[in-house]
DNA sequence: CCGCTTGTTGAAAGCGTTTTCCATGAGAAT
DNA sequence: ATTCTCATGGAAAACGCTTTCAACAAGCGG
């Protein structure tokens, strides 16, 4: 492996030269024929920077750090994709970690990020209402903050003193249930995901805020924040007696498996009763009935977040606000 | 930011204790008390060893390469899971690309990943069937190979001398039509996405294979691999007259495209027409009608490129195959 | 023709680790 | 008591780069 002593020697130059020619430093020149016969040189031997060494030299890496729970739901992968993009747009490259849904594997990911001393850090996945979780997440944010000194952002809540693309969830909701008011609704269910995240949390509240008056909440049923958590909680939802009239689930891949659980249970959507989910997941848009939601511009959101933390005029705590968009399809149609 | 020579001075001792006590160095005992008094210093100055500067003096990393087309695509962000798994196993880390479909972008990309001194590379892209593009990764990757020294993984086609996940595309498909013959299918319409993918290719051609002799084949309509590239697809298919009874879509999601185009058309699957997919994306098993395909265990590709490069008696060229298992479902029933 | 500025090069000092190699002290063997 | 091991600690040399700083040549006005 040619390091860049060996381009030196190679093109008859010194150490600082072949470094200079090789990634023009600034306020400096160097002379056209020293510049040509290292870039030659580093042809030649085939050469390429030690991104380690140069990390120790100047003192920052050029990766950013993502943190999600799982890749592969298209929530997290959307975001990563933009993240990715943007990252690559500052020519710096992302170290992607999953958390698997659990607090503790958070915590030793954002170490191990802080050991990697990523430029910037993001953190993709949803807060939990747990004061010991946030805390510990507080302080190990924190430490990284101030160790390793680059920014941090969060997608979603604004908890954690760091720049924060704030997800509008509640209103987003709220739209989408206004949207939706009319003769038809007059018991909603709400498919409420874990009872402790805040996305879920803000979401549900969202949605009742903006129900009409007149509408009856005949159940908040939690449970996981999944295809099969939406499933379960949907066939309780249709054991209700009366049966609800429309319902809401907190996310899309929960509709998705609401959709299927009252398929199952012999019932016609929207006909017999309605369904409505939130992020409008582009994979899931083919679904029949196609799912009323209210759209998250998923990838933006990853790009934003790292526009807050790769700035050139770098804000402490800065926020962007993201807001969903109803989107009206055939699950709701009546 | 606190440094090993820090947490040195802090507990009284050398640099090279201090570095032994907190990874425990093999072959070398540091006495308990010493020990002690480094694991306490370094907790109190809150130290955390800089990976950039142990990647130098060690002379590897410990973070993994994943290049892959799109993060989004499902296909790619359940490897993506698999690999980010398998390496959290291996305590190591991983550093994500995508490389947008795009060739030149691709080879940028491993560069990059050459610059990062990756400790090993799984690249997840297919491959295409273009001698010149061919050329030039097989070049770009042995530059890396000899240069970085880092072993390197293709999941896909064997034919890059590294090891490589094999994914018997041909077997999978003609195991799909073969458990698809029988007196309804005798005309059948193949989506058949990029004509120079490995991928598709094989699929379609070993699709072909497993048909009844008697069974003509209408069309193989190239386009797009994706969704609407699907939809696109099977709009030419259904154009032909007389109509297909099976359309096979080289995978799920140009399925799913193709399924949206035959309703819209005002066709009725499976009953009008059958379709089959490829891959078994978890994120579409609830579309209806519920997707025939050939199911590709994704995660395990990625975990088993993993295991091929990051194992203890690394071998230079291995090679796991990866067999589809045929999944019959309402879009082929009659 | 001298001293200055300007423009460019090179020597060397880090950056934070690991690891080799030497030194030292304590027992064990003789 | 003397020599040998053995166990363990520390000094110092890498690792591959960037960057500061000094040096030097050339061009300039005086």
């Amino acid at each position: 492996m040619a390091t860049l002593k060996d381009v030196a020697r190679e093109a008859r130059v010194s150490l600082s030269t072949a470094s200079r020619a090789i990634n023009g430093s600034k306020d400096r020149v160097v002379h056209p024929e020293l510049q040509r016969r290292v870039t030659e040189a580093a042809q030649r031997l085939n050469y390429s920077p030690n991104a380690a060494a140069q990390a120790m030299a100047r003192g920052h890496t050029t990766a950013v750090g993502l943190i999600v729970h799982d890749i592969r739901d298209p929530y997290f992968s959307s975001i990563a994709a933009g993240v990715t993009q943007a990252a690559a747009r500052h020519r710096s490259v992302v170290t992607l970690a999953t958390t698997s849904h659990e607090h503790d594997t958070e915590i030793r990911l954002i170490e191990a990020m802080r050991r990697q001393r990523v430029c910037a850090l993001v953190l993709a996945g949803g807060l939990n209402d747990d004061e010991a979780e946030l805390a510990e997440l507080r302080t190990t944010v924190a430490s990284f903050k101030e160790a390793v000194g680059s920014p941090v952002a969060v997608i979603g809540q604004d908890l954690l003193d760091v720049s924060t693309v704030v997800v509008d969830n509640h209103a987003g909701a709220r739209d989408l249930a206004q949207a939706l008011r009319g003769p038809n609704v007059t018991r909603v269910a709400i498919l409420a995901g874990p009872p402790t995240l805040f996305t879920a949390r803000d979401r549900a509240e969202g949605f009742i805020a903006g129900l009409d008056s007149t509408a009856e909440i005949a159940a908040m049923i939690h449970g996981p924040f999944d295809r099969d958590g939406g499933f379960t909680a949907m066939n309780q939802a249709l054991a209700l007696d009366p049966r609800p009239d429309l319902v809401f689930a907190v996310n899309d891949v929960m509709a998705v498996g609401a959709l299927v659980a009252a398929r199952q249970a012999g019932l016609t959507v929207p006909t017999d009763i309605a369904v409505a989910g939130f992020d409008d997941i582009p994979t899931l848009h083919d679904i029949t009935p196609a799912l009323t939601t209210a759209r998250l511009p998923l990838e933006e959101m990853g790009e934003a977040a790292v526009r807050l933390i790769l700035a050139d005029d770098l804000i402490d705590h800065a926020r962007v606000t993201i807001n969903a968009t109803v989107v009206l399809r055939e699950s709701t149609r009546r």
